[in-house]
Order: C-alpha cells, then structure tokens, then sequence
DNA sequence: AAGTCCGTTGTA
DNA sequence: ACAACGGACTTC
C-alpha cells in the first residue's frame, strides 16, 4: 500500500481488543505499511501493538481517525497466517482482535535483537607480551569476532588480560550478530535404524511431507517409535526448506522429547511454552519469523507463532486434553492444527497411541490417512496387564492399596526395579469432615471441597487457587482433634507405600510440587536415572517419559474418571490409563500393570485388560453415532455467569428465549453448571446441541445478537467442541 | 483488554 | 468532607 500526498491513507488494524472489526488508522507520509505489518498504534489513552489488516471495517468519522505511531522493524505476519487468524475468530466466535492478540505474545521481539558487543584483533601487537596474552592472540589471530568474556574464557584467562589488550589497541570493537537460539537440524546428521514396519509408514509419511495439504494419523500402540517415524516427515520437510511446528502437552516436562530430536538431526528444536524466560521468549519468537528457527517443538500456544515458511505441523499425542484452550479464546490446538495446514496447503501428521474418537472416524471415512504401528520398537515388550477386583482384594482398614499390589511392589522392589503408582489426585485428601457434626471443609468462592494438603499443611480450593491453614479444631462445632481425612490423594498414597516399605526411596510427583517446573524436570531425570524405587504420581507422569528401569504400573483409582456424566469419560480413561500402563517395559524388562478396580466387567476395563482398543473404539463409535455425538453432531456449550445466581439464571434463560427457530439445532437448559460456583462467580450452562451439517456458528450467532446485552457482572462464554462438561 | 469517568459507599 | 471501590462506557 502507498499513500497519498494529499488525502493520508487509512488502513485496517486489528488491535488487541474485543472488537468485531478491525479499526481504521491513517498511515503518515513516508510510512510504508503492508498487510500483517506490526504497528504501534494509539488506543485510547494507551498506545498498543497491532496487526495491519487486509478485510474491510466499518465506516468511521474521519475526523476520528488516529495516525499509526510506528511500523516494527519487523516481518510483517503472513498471508496464511492472516485467514487463520479470521478462521480461528470465526469459528470459536470470538473477536479477531482477541485472536491477533495471540499472535503478538512477546512485545519485545518487535524490535530486532541488538547485535552483541565484540572483539576483532586488529593486528597490531601487544607493547608486551605474556604468556597469557600469548594464548589470548593465538585465539584471535584468524580475525574472527569474539564476545569479550567468551575470549577471555576460551584462553582460559580472566577479563582483565582482554581489557589490557583492548586498551592498547590490539582489539577493535565490533557488532556481532546475535546467535541463533538453536542450532540448524541436520536432516541428514543420523539416519535411523528404522524397522521394517517403521520404515513403509516413514516412507509413507515422506512422501505426504513433499505434497500440499493432507492429514495422516500415526496410529501405534506406546514404545512402537511413532516419533523416530514422524521424524522421517521432519527430516523431509526440512530437507525441502520448509520450517516444522511439533505441538506436544506438557513441553516443558518432556526432556527426553528434545534428547531424541537432538540424537537424530545435531540439535535441539527451538521451544515454545508458558514456563519460558522472557528473553527466550522473545528469541525464539523473532528467529522464527525471521526463518533461523527451523523447528519448533511448543504447547498449543506455538500454533500461533509467527512463521515465516511453515510447511509441516506435527502433533503429537493428539487425544490429549490439554491441547483445548478453555480461556479468553475457547480453541482446541489440534484440530486449528488442521486448518492451519488447510490455509498452509501443508500435510499436517496426528500420532497417538489412543487416538481421539473424532480422529479415529476420521481416518475410518477416508478424510485422513492413516498408518499403523502394531508392534513395540527393538526389545520393548508390551506390559502384562490385570486388573484387581477391589471387591474381592479390598485394602487394609484405612488404606488404599490391595494386598495383590503390594505383593507385586515388593517383588519388583526385590528386582531392583521400579514401580509407579499413579493417582489422578492432587494432595492428601480431596475431602476433609468433622467427626462430631459432620462439617465439610468447602471453598467460600467455589462449589467445591478443600483439598488437604499435608505437605504443606493446608487446605487448598483445586478450582481457584484458595488456601487456609489446616485447624486443629472444627470452625462448625469447635470439636478439637476429631476432623477426619476422606479419601486419597498422592501424599497419602506416599504415606501407605512407606509404612510398608520404609527403605525405599519413594517419590511424590504432581503438578503442584514444591519448586515448579524445573524440580519436577530435575525429578524426572532422576527417575530415569534410577534414582527413585517406588513413584507415586498424577497425570503427568503419564506422558511421554521413559523411565527403563520401570517394571511395575499400578492404578490405584481406576474408576474416578467414570464416575462423573461426562460424555468423554470413557475415553479420557481408556487413554489415561492405556498411556500410564505404558510407561512400564520400554526397555525390555518383563511387566506388569495391575488395575485397581471396582468395576472389572466395566467395558472401558475389559478394553484395557485385554489389549483389544478395537472392541473399545467400536463401541463407543457406535455409541456416539447413536446419540448423535461429535463427530456425528456439533455441541457448543454456552457458559452464563454472573456475581449473583439469579442474575445468572435470569440471562441464561434469555439467551435461551433468544435462540432462533431451528429444525436440526436444540438448545437444552439452562441448567446450574456441575460446578455451579467458581471463584465467587454463579454459572448457568446451555447446551446447542446440531446435526453434522448445520450452520452451528451461524445459528450461536444468530441467539447472541437477539439476545439483550450482557451488563454489569454478567459474562458469555461460548465453547464449540467443548471438551469438559463441567 | 485496559484505560477513564462517575456514582456509590466507607471513614476521619 | 474526601478517598476508595466498582460499574458503565470508550477505544479508529
């Protein structure tokens, strides 16, 4: 776009604000602004970063009209990450300017990186040589540019030695450019050994990685080497020149992720997630707009990195639910994944060892390619799985472990081996409660109980982060030393495992340990390291390590997730505990994986045990289709919520009277949410339920508009495809 | 989302 | 009497 000597130009700007359009602002004589160029414009009072759009805005007094402050010395965001931009905002109903704004997550990389002070020898000599000058100049004799404290430690001097030499001349100051965060992959650096199995899917995931846009799911059972086959996609497309994103949960805990890339292609992905520096943060957001960062391994987040040639997404472990984003903009990672790759004309790669019922019909109907690996890779052999009938091997009084468990804990400890007992809960115990009255400890903001944590003492509300101190006496009846402890949690398991075996080294792993995220890797290493007996974990030690000495997996809950009416509750626990089972036996170690369970006929058990994901897959296929389920139907949650419950009810039930006539779409509720108070806040929920094909969006849009306007307290929340029903 | 403006309430 | 807060309103 050019201006215009006379009349100033206007263009487009999305800017990071809920609006439905993007504002109009006057580019300035001189400015050269494109479409994706990012601009520092006035808002307001503010001044805030934005995006030069390319769709039309809404016509606006011209006397309104505010000039752009400045154009980032920047790559301006692309074409295709532009559409998707207006995709993601269309098809979660949310402002494109909320979805820009993801877009723009490290405001100092606007800028480019300022080049390094360094050191370049001269050729002049020293008034007086030593020894130690003598070994700074061997180093920077062949002319090239040194920082200072990297010369002075490579000669293996102090500071001072480099500083004489640059006073006296024999130094020159010059810029160096600032180094790349990682190094360049090497397609070629270490070719697999690949079996013959891996290599046809290889092959075949080589040739989807030359074309245009595709999508093929990996479909092989934990250990069968989906990765070392997805690699071979990576190596092809970087051997085309095309920059990799690999999306996979929980980034920031899988170091043996990042080793295995480093062992194949020379060095490590460029990392995108929540835990990292602001610096790096920033690094890595401006070398991959810039094109040096070849490859990206990142949290769902990274789907929104500014790209400059992307042309393969990757995303691992695709049935994980963590990939839905439940948050300002309600969006699931993998399957924005695809259409980013539709936008892209690039193949998108979906690997999962219990894939996604949507995924699993996909690839069933043809619209996804699909590759199988059915055995596990060199000496892995997959654990010998059973499930103990709690019924019938009930836990001692007070405990939660079945004597069949602890025989086999014992064997494996007497193996030198270890075992892992998970448990998908936090703390000591979910439930705290007066003996005497009966009182139950329950959060003041929140619908829920306090969950103690006896680590730390207290007693803390999982839904919004409150936390008291544990009293001695009950705050009901004043009663002292009579509240009890119901039900487990991780820290309690760890108490049982060492009353039975007090000399082992046990573990406590979950997300809220002491330390964050750099303990729980260090931990982690430690684990595979050998370092630890027994662990007893949640959820995250279910994914993607690999632990070799780990021979023994034992579920201690395997119902909890059944128990609620979710609709993904049988899948979300088949996969769990598939993926949990496992860890054990990667290394070629016999194992077994014992199922704590009071309901061993259940089908989701019987799945399990007997290593049949078909029957399972079928079966809740079958059922979804019955009930018109995604992928058969669309869902769309609306959640209503407000600082007083009838408020809430009152516009729920508004929202509803406001629905459009409909034939394929019904509006069920507003009913209270399962959680019907979080964080101080009442909340209403309505369901838009559709047949496969409707217009889902042009239907929620339709309700939202003939709806009166949410005020004062009162929030909206619309989730298409939710995943969580709470 | 993140400011300003303006009305309410709480405290010296 | 005035700060301290919360809600409504605006932003090209």
């Amino acid at each position: 776009m050019s201006e215009d000597s006379r009349n100033p130009m206007a263009v487009p700007v999305l800017v990071p604000m809920p609006a439905e359009r993007p504002y109009s602002y006057l580019v300035p004589q001189g400015m050269l602004v494109v479409p994706g160029s990012i601009v520092r414009v006035p808002l307001g009072p503010r001044e805030v970063a934005g995006i030069v759009w390319d769709t039309p805005t809404d016509v606006v007094d011209p006397k309104k009209l505010r000039p752009i402050a400045q154009v980032f010395d920047c790559p301006p965001i692309d074409e295709a990450a532009r559409r998707f931009v207006d995709w993601v905002a269309s098809y979660t109903l949310s402002p494109p300017g909320m979805v820009a704004r993801m877009f723009l997550r490290a405001p100092a990389a606007f800028d480019p990186e300022p080049p390094l002070p360094g050191l370049r020898w001269s050729g002049a000599a020293p008034e007086r040589m030593t020894a130690a000058r003598e070994r700074v100049l061997e180093l920077a004799r062949d002319g090239m540019a040194w920082t200072r404290s990297g010369l002075a430690h490579a000669a293996g001097t102090s500071l001072t030695v480099v500083d004489g030499l640059t006073s006296q001349g024999v130094f020159e100051t010059v810029e160096i450019p600032p180094p790349p965060v990682v190094a360049a992959p090497d397609p070629a650096f270490s070719k697999p050994d690949l079996s013959f199995e891996q290599e046809a899917a290889a092959e075949v995931l080589r040739a989807k990685a030359g074309g245009g846009f595709s999508v093929t799911l990996v479909d092989g059972v934990t250990g069968s080497g989906k990765t070392e086959v997805y690699f071979e996609a990576i190596a092809a497309a970087l051997a085309a020149g095309r920059q990799v994103l690999v999306l996979v949960p929980e980034i920031a805990l899988t170091s043996a992720f990042l080793d295995r890339f480093h062992d194949r292609f020379g060095a490590k992905p460029g990392e995108w997630h929540s835990d990292l520096s602001p610096r790096m943060r920033e690094k890595v957001w401006r070398q991959v707009a810039e094109g040096q960062v070849r490859v990206v391994a990142g949290a769902r987040s990274a789907l929104f990195l500014p790209f400059k040639n992307l042309g393969l997404v990757v995303i691992d472990e695709e049935h994980d639910p963590a990939y839905k984003q439940e948050d300002r903009v309600f969006y699931n990672a993998r399957d924005m994944a695809v259409v980013r790759g539709h936008i892209g004309n690039f193949p998108v790669i979906l690997a999962s060892a219990t894939p996604s019922v949507e995924t699993q019909v996909n690839a069933q109907q043809g619209r996804y390619g699909r590759v199988v690996l059915s055995a596990r890779f060199a000496e892995a052999a997959l654990p010998d799985l059973a499930a103990i009938d709690m019924r019938k091997s009930p836990p001692q009084r007070g405990g939660f472990l079945s004597p069949v468990l602890l025989e086999e804990m014992k064997k494996t400890l007497g193996r030198g081996e270890q075992s892992l007992l998970f448990l998908n809960r936090r703390g000591y115990a979910p439930l705290t409660l007066c003996r005497v009255c009966g009182h139950r400890f329950q959060c003041r903001d929140c619908s829920s109980w306090l969950v103690e944590h006896r680590f730390r003492g207290q007693l803390v509300c999982h839904q919004c982060g409150h936390n008291e101190q544990r009293p001695e006496a009950c705050p009901e009846c004043g009663t002292l030393d009579h509240l009890v402890a119901c039900g487990p949690g991780v820290e309690r398991i760890a108490e049982e495992v060492e009353s039975h075996f007090p000399d082992a080294r046990t573990i406590v792993l979950s997300s809220d340990m002491l330390g964050g995220v750099k303990r729980l890797r260090l931990e982690l290493d430690a684990i595979a390291q050998g370092e630890a007996d027994i662990v007893i974990g949640t959820q995250l030690v279910a994914k993607g390590h690999n632990f070799p000495k780990m021979s023994l997996v034992g579920v201690v809950d395997a119902d909890i997730g059944l128990a609620n009416g979710d609709p993904r509750a049988a899948e979300r626990t088949f996969q769990l505990l598939s993926q949990v089972t496992g860890r054990a036996g990667r290394s070629g170690l016999k194992s077994r994986g014992l199922i704590q369970t009071y309901q061993p006929a259940h089908p989701v058990m019987r799945a399990l045990i007997l290593g049949d994901a078909e029957a399972f897959y079928e079966r809740e296929i079958a059922e979804r289709e019955r009930a018109h389920l995604p992928p058969f139907g669309r869902l769309a949650s609306i959640i209503v919520s407000a600082a007083t419950r009838p408020e809430a009810e009152s516009h729920a039930r508004a929202l509803r009277r406001a629905a459009p006539a409909s034939r394929d779409i019904s509006v069920l509720g507003p009913a209270e949410a399962p959680l019907a108070l979080i964080a101080g806040r009442h909340r209403f929920r309505l369901l838009v339920h559709g047949e496969k094909k409707v217009d889902l969006q042009g239907f929620l849009r339709a309700l939202l508009a003939a709806a009166p306007r949410a005020r004062g307290s009162l929030r909206v929340q619309v989730d298409i495809d939710p995943q969580s029903f709470l």
